[in-house]
DNA sequence: GGCTGCTTGTGATAAAATGCACCAAAGTTG
DNA sequence: CAACTTTGGTGCATTTTATCACAAGCAGCC
C-alpha cells in the first residue's frame, strides 16, 4: 500500500530518490530493462536494504525475485518527485558561471528549462545566452509573472547574493539554489539549497592530512 | 581537551565545519570580533548546541560570556580542515563549465588553486583560461606528478566521466570532485563527491506538488 | 506440480545524530 | 564587590536513520 501523504517521509530518503533516478535513468540507456535493489546498492555504495526501505515508502515497485522494471520505476519516480512535467527555472547572473548553467543541455531531459536569464550589467543585457536573452534584473517580477518560475538559481557574486535573494523572494519565488558561498536569510517558507565546490574541497582536505 | 584523532569524528560534522568556516570569514569581513554560537546558529539555521559539539570535538575554542573570537576560530578551523595552506587542484573539461570553474577567483583565499587544466579537443589545447593553458589529456600522469596535485575536478560530458575517473585514479590522484550527473565507481581509497544542479532541482519539486 | 533459487517488503533492532538541561566560568552592572 | 546575565562544554534523553533478518511471492526447471 503506498503510504502516508508526503509530509512524513523523511527528507533525506527524498535526497535519494533524484540520485536513483539518474542511476535509473543511466542504465535504461543502457539497454537494461531489470535490475535489483542489489545491483543498484553496488553501483551508488549504499546497502540494498536502504533502497528498498526508501522506495517502500511510496508503494510496491518491484517484483519478488524478479526486482524492478528499469522504465516503470523511473515512471513512478518521476511521478513522486513531480518531474513529469518540465519547470520553468530563471537564472540570475550572466557572468561565467550563468552562462555555463545556461548552455547545460542536460535541464530538460530531467524535467527543468531555464526560461529566463537577468544580470545588472546593461553591457550583458540583451545578449544571447544558452536558450535565451539576458534580460535586465529590473524585469524580474514581470518575467516571474509571465513565466510562472517558482525556482530560481543565483548565480551572482557574493556580496549581491543576499540582495538579489531578497527581491526574489519578493517576487514569489518559494525555491532558491544558490551557487555563491553565503548562507542566505530567507522567509520558512523558502527552500533554499547550495552548491559550493569550495566546501566539498575542504571536506575533502580534512582526510588528507 | 581536544579530543581523539581524527578518525571517530563523524563525517557528518565534518561535512559542517567548511560552513562554519565560510561563514566566520564573512563576518569578519563585516568587521566583526566575537560571535557566539547562538548568533551562528540563527545565522545558519541550526541549532547553537550543535555548533558547540561539533567544535569541542577538536577543542575548547570559546570563552564563556564572550563567545568566540572571530579570526581565532577561523584559524583553528583551517588548521582542523587543513586548509592552512593552498592545495593545487586539476581540471578535467575545458568546456563551458570547466570555463566558469577555471575563472572563479574565490578559489585561492580558501585554500585551492587550479594547477592544470586537460581536454582531449584539440582545438582547445593551448587555450588560455583562468590562470593557465588548457594541455592535453594525454598529458594528464606527467602533470600531475610536476604539481603534486591530489585533488581533481571532473567537468566532462556523463559519457566520458566514468573513463577519465579511471585514468586520474590511475594517475595517482584520491580525491575527485564531480560535475557529471553520474555515481562514478572507484577504489575505497578514493574520496569521490559530487555536484549536480538537477538533482538540488528534483528534491525541491517533490514539495512543490 | 512441486522443488529451488532469488528478490522484495517490512517489523524489529541497532546505531547515530540531535536536542536538552545543567553547571561553571567569564563578563557586566550598579 | 555582590548579584545578575551571558555563554561554552558536557552527560543524558530523545529522535532520527540505518541495518538485520525473515516470511512471502515469483520464475524457471525438471
Amino acid at each position: 500500500m503506498s503510504k502516508r501523504n508526503s509530509k512524513e517521509i523523511p527528507d533525506i530518503v527524498i535526497g535519494r530518490l533524484p540520485v536513483y533516478l539518474r542511476t535509473l535513468r543511466l542504465l535504461a540507456d543502457d539497454g537494461r530493462d531489470v535490475t535489483s535493489s542489489q545491483e543498484l546498492g553496488e553501483h551508488l555504495g549504499i546497502s540494498s536494504a536502504q533502497i528498498r526501505k526508501d522506495l517502500s515508502h511510496f508503494g510496491e515497485f518491484g517484483k519478488q525475485g524478479t526486482g524492478y522494471n528499469i522504465s516503470f520505476l523511473c515512471n513512478q519516480l518521476q511521478k513522486i518527485l513531480n518531474v513529469d512535467r518540465i519547470w520553468p527555472v530563471v537564472l540570475v547572473g550572466a557572468g561565467s558561471l550563468g552562462n555555463a548553467i545556461a548552455n547545460y543541455a542536460g535541464f530538460e531531459s530531467r524535467g527543468f528549462r531555464i526560461v529566463a536569464i537577468f544580470d545588472e550589467d546593461s553591457k550583458k543585457i540583451g545578449q544571447a545566452m544558452g536558450p535565451v536573452h539576458v534580460d535586465d534584473f529590473a524585469h524580474l517580477s514581470r518575467r516571474i509573472e509571465e513565466t510562472g518560475a517558482q525556482i530560481a538559481v543565483i548565480a551572482v557574486p557574493t556580496h549581491v547574493a543576499q540582495r538579489v535573494a531578497d527581491q526574489l523572494v519578493e517576487a514569489g519565488l518559494v525555491s532558491i539554489l544558490c551557487y555563491a558561498p553565503i548562507t542566505l536569510t530567507t522567509p520558512s517558507h523558502v527552500r533554499v539549497e547550495y552548491i559550493d565546490p569550495v566546501i566539498h574541497f575542504q571536506h575533502m582536505t580534512y582526510y588528507l592530512g
